[in-house]
RNA sequence: GGGCCGUUAGCUCAGCCGGCAGAGCAACUGACUUUUAAUCAGGAGGUCGCAGGUUCGAAACCUGCACGGCCCA
């Protein structure tokens, strides 16, 4: 790995080498590392040893008056070469004194100013006060005695312009600092000739190093894998990754705004279930030592936030992680975000409602209108979203589905299997696998489906007039699955009986996604859940739709991969 | 789990039929006090993902593996 590889050529190593009098391992042979370090020789005796001086690396050379022998120089290539020569002025900064300092306060962010400064006149540029500002030199263009420096804070770019005669000595420091390092700047606002707003910079601290080189200016980073296992790179080069990050920051607020106003109170029930439950999922198993025994991670919060209603929470939300031990891929992570809520004497029609407005209320307050764009299309949730029950979908002309199919068991499963669909257990088990595999994904635009088979819902209450059918919705947005909610069941007797059916599916092996029977949860049924609904909406999908990307790894700063080898 | 594609300098990428490893940017040296992908000049930088195989000769062809991407299950 190349990291233990720098950590072996850390300073005190370079330093070392040099107070015993050998040669540094770490040099090149070449001309140029010499001719510049006799520059560089040059240039310290000039300033009179004042700000930068020469190294212990550099010394030494001139002290032989040439570079290595060679014979032991373990040669320094490509991203280590950079390195080391960053450590090397790392290691002269702190002669100097530099020691990583916290004592630069900003007055201002990027941004700020430029929406402070779009209008100004010639004047206010004269008699407006100096400012503070601190960030990462992302560029810089030097020119001799003045330079250009793009300093990127958390708002956004502001250049400075640095002048060696209003910096003394500084100036000389700075033509040694790297593109990457942390700096504070104080100065003046004005406008170069081009109408940039820039500060005419009189102070300049450097406030952190960077060792490493950044990811290059103008194409950023692109390389997938690096985005995703060094998310800091992908944040500091892509504006793109940053403008996904503080809209789901956004989103995740508003959402939580939103609830509180409507008096649900947010919780935190249990990630470590001793049975995992609340969906059909795989968990992942740990281990409790003390207690000895296996807990899984949490695949929902539901049995949890139901025993809060039975409690007399009436409205309740948990916004936070799930985990199910399920496959990659680019709208699967093992550890995702869900919001799960549950309102009282509410039903899954109060919800349908109650989501349509939400989604209405954060477009709105994302970008002024309720039109959501999905893959190009508008839509405008201003309307009421489409509604459609589950045997509708499957009837849409391209499932080549037809009613007779429903009510003939063996004309279903010869309809599943055309579509290579694997053997369920039940008709509604069926019916749901075919709109999984044959119409989910067309379901671009916003829709509602609703009256699920009870097989494929065993929490759901069942329909007034149709016990084979769940008083249940999802709602799909650019072909996934958003947001699932029902009105929930809190017969205890008719759960009790639903979630032994689940576990025998289970133990018959028909099922491994199956519920388990949850005695606690039953039992806290029996104390009396009053009528309520719940639902869950994925939140990482909804950030994926309102960011416009398709791949959820573009929305979780630090998906799952499997570890890079280090061979 | 299966299929296809990718992995070459710090970054972004070329590299054709197997014949000396390339470019731009970054970094380094020099010039330059309003640039903005600054400019100009110079020098440098490579375990071609890893391990085998074929070959006089492999970044390229073959096999396996790793990681990533896309599609399917």
């Amino acid at each position: 790995m190349p990291e233990a590889r720098c950590r072996e050529a850390g300073p005190r190593e370079q330093q070392a080498g040099y107070r015993l009098g050998q040669p540094d391992p770490f040099l090149c042979t070449g001309s140029v590392t010499h001719q510049g370090s006799a520059h560089r020789l040059r240039k310290r005796q000039d300033s009179g040893g004042a700000g930068w001086r020469a190294g212990p690396l550099h010394r030494r050379v001139s002290e032989t008056g040439r570079g290595m022998s060679g014979r032991a120089a373990v040669p320094k290539t490509g991203e280590e070469a950079i390195i080391t020569a960053r450590r090397a002025r790392l290691g002269q900064l702190r002669e100097d004194g530099w020691n990583y300092p916290n004592d630069f306060r900003r007055d201002h962010l990027a941004t700020g100013l430029q929406q402070q400064c779009a209008d100004w006149t010639a004047d206010q540029f004269e008699s407006a006060a100096p400012v503070r500002v601190a960030g990462r030199m992302m560029s810089r263009r030097v020119m001799g005695k003045a330079a250009f420096v793009d300093l990127q804070d958390a708002s956004g770019r502001i250049q400075l312009h640095l002048r060696r005669d209003a910096l003394q000595g500084v100036y000389d420091d700075f033509r040694r600092w790297d593109i990457g390092d942390l700096v504070g700047a104080s100065g003046t606002l004005f406008k170069t000739r081009t109408h940039e707003l820039s500060i005419r910079v009189d102070g300049l601290q450097l406030l952190s190093k960077a060792l490493r080189p950044l990811p290059g200016k103008y194409h950023g980073l692109a390389d997938r894998e690096l985005r995703y296992r060094r998310r800091y790179l992908d944040l500091i080069a892509n504006a793109e990754c940053r403008r996904i990050f503080r809209l789901r920051s956004r989103i995740i607020s508003f959402i939580r705004g939103y609830l509180e106003a409507q008096d649900f109170v947010e919780v935190e029930t249990p990630m470590m279930h001793v049975l995992p439950g609340g969906a059909t999922a795989r968990p992942f198993i740990t281990r409790h030592n003390s207690l000895g025994m296996e807990l899984y991670l949490r695949i929902a919060p539901e049995l949890y936030l139901k025993r809060l209603l039975v409690g007399g929470m009436e409205r309740v939300y948990e916004l936070n992680r799930n985990f199910r031990n399920e496959g990659l891929s680019v709208c699967h992570n093992p550890e995702f975000t869900m919001l799960e809520f549950y309102q009282a004497y509410a039903d899954y029609g109060t919800l349908m409602d109650f989501t349509e407005q939400l989604l209405r209320a954060l477009l709105h307050s994302l970008h002024g209108s309720a039109v959501l764009n999905i893959a190009g299309q508008e839509y405008d949730l201003a309307k009421p979203i489409r509604r459609m029950t589950l045997r509708e979908s499957l009837l849409q002309p391209h499932t080549g589905l037809s009613p007779a199919q429903f009510n003939d068991a063996a004309a279903l499963q010869a309809a599943a299997m055309a579509h290579g669909i694997t053997p369920q257990d039940s008709n509604g088990a069926l019916e749901y696998a075919l709109f999984e595999k044959l119409v989910e994904s067309t379901l671009q635009e916003p829709v509602f489906i609703t009256a699920y088979p009870i097989e494929v819902s065993p929490l759901s209450r069942q329909c007034a007039d149709n016990p084979a059918l769940a008083d249940r919705f999802e709602l799909f947005m650019g072909g996934v699955e958003i947001a699932n909610g029902f009105s929930e069941l809190n017969d205890p007797e008719e759960q009790a009986a639903r979630l032994r059916a689940q576990a025998k599916r289970r133990a018959a092996g028909t099922a491994v996604e199956a519920m388990c029977y949850d005695q606690e949860f039953i039992t806290a049924l029996e104390y009396g859940m009053p009528p309520a609904a719940g639902e869950g909406i994925g939140i990482d999908r909804l950030v994926m739709l309102l960011a416009g990307v398709s791949a959820i790894r573009d929305v979780i700063l630090f998906p799952l991969l499997r570890p890079e080898r280090t061979d």
